[in-house]
DNA sequence: CGGCGCATTGAGGGCGGTCAATTGGTGTGG
DNA sequence: CCACACCAATTGACCGCCCTCAATGCGCCG
């Protein structure tokens, strides 16, 4: 099915809504006017989703990719059981199907979970990429890597971890995510998604992910009201998840 | 720690090893002869290492990618518990850590399985690949992708799957990458790793993992004596592992 | 006010973990 | 050729984390 736009804005010659894109980039390496210029212009145009939309499905073809710029999505494949399981989720400034470009065939399926506006990039643009930049071409390969890192350290908690180190990992996880993205104030971050979406992602039932947010809650670590998440304690919060946050290579250095 | 090596190699202008992944290379896409060639060129010597051996260690920097030639090699991570959870699995053809072209550090470790020979290509050789062929630069970028596809299956597997059919899809993935490497004879083929390695893979104990094992054998969907893995019932078991080989990305198309 | 979705709470059960012992195959040394 | 060590495979008993099923609260919106 294609997607259901809402609203399309064609164009994109400025840098509307890159920031969170360009600021994760220029975590990692030096970022070129020219760079930054050569990816606003790959942009074709702007689309507008609701909520609960899929944006693609398992097998498409897609001949573009999409760059989030607003809202949440996710990652997802339906089991033979029905219902669908999170395997991934997105924040503004992820690309939600860059692997689209060299790999072709999607493998799973993806969905909004919140309202979303999305950035539209032809692959021919970024053959175009390709061909004339490689550095800025080792950026996106960067990029798609650090995704397959997360799918990695995901598959660490909930392979091997208890749920009460899975969820805390997880929220240590996306609230060093949207930082980067300059979408936090202080300790505190919105979380558009309820808790089931949260637990989908880690293999728990609602009602263990409910357990788990509480016994959070009642040891200090976070406040959660609505879509409003505050980290209490950081320090122990990193130190229950074991997190360390190496694997999303937030680290300036010529690639 | 450096890489312990028996023998050392200079050299690598034929394409002795190779075949491996050049097989799989050509599963997806033409392969010219001169880029057959400036694969084989960027090998800059071979390196064997005994089994049970470190080849990379978390956070480590190289600055050579390493191409498994022979044998089998594991990612893990070590947890604040202490022994290693294993992320991932290569076969001969498989690279280990291509990755650390465009990420530098590593945010897991690499040890052999088995005893190993291993192709070195220095970053420098890809970098002059990426300037020079973006074609067969975007073959390798896929190829990473693939490797985060498979690391996406794992976590559906683990994630939302019973033990026996997340140990069905292992085995029905690990055969049919054996096989794309020209691995198989027949319905058979060599698994020279225990069952307790397998079975972290899956987030299991050893003694579950036997239990599951011998419930697969009892089934008649597989023989698996010493190293010797057979597949007596293929469709059967890929209908309990819901196995789809599209995530592997086998199909041949212009990339 | 009534409906809906999400959060919350309770009771009971099963998959897989933990601990521990035994078997069996292989290699090594006497 | 056998005694022994060692490691993987195997088996048994018991337990706990998390699932399942179900009901209740609760905020939001029409």
């Amino acid at each position: 099915m294609p997607v259901q736009a809402a609203r399309i804005h064609i164009g994109g010659g400025d840098r509307v809504g890159l920031e969170p894109l360009i600021r994760r980039l220029e975590r990692r390496d030096v970022l070129s006017a020219a760079e930054k210029d050569a990816l606003s212009g790959a942009v074709c145009r702007t689309v507008e989703v609701a909520a609960d939309r899929d944006i693609l499905r398992e097998h498409d073809v897609p001949s573009e990719c999409r760059l989030l710029l607003e809202g949440w999505t996710s990652r997802y494949t339906l089991l033979a059981g029905g219902q669908p399981q999170i395997l991934g989720l997105q924040i503004p400034g992820d690309f939600i199907d860059l692997q689209s470009f060299p790999r072709r065939r999607m493998d799973h399926a993806i969905s909004t979970l919140t309202p979303c506006r999305l950035a539209v990039i032809p692959h021919r643009a970024l053959h175009e990429i390709m061909d004339r930049n490689p550095h800025l071409a080792r950026l996106l390969w960067l990029d798609t890597l650090v995704d397959g890192a997360i799918s990695r350290r995901w598959l660490l908690n909930v392979g091997h971890r208890r749920a009460r180190e899975a969820m805390s990992h997880l929220i240590c996880e996306l609230f060093t995510r949207l930082r980067t993205a300059g979408m936090t104030k202080a300790r505190t971050c919105q979380v558009p998604v309820t808790q089931t979406e949260l637990g989908s992602a880690l293999g728990l039932t609602s009602v263990h992910t409910n357990r788990v947010v509480q016994e959070l809650r009642h040891d200090g670590l976070i406040t959660w009201r609505g879509t409003s998440l505050t980290i209490e304690d950081w320090n122990r919060l990193c130190r229950i998840a074991e997190f360390d946050p190496a694997y999303l290579d937030l680290e300036r250095a010529p690639r």
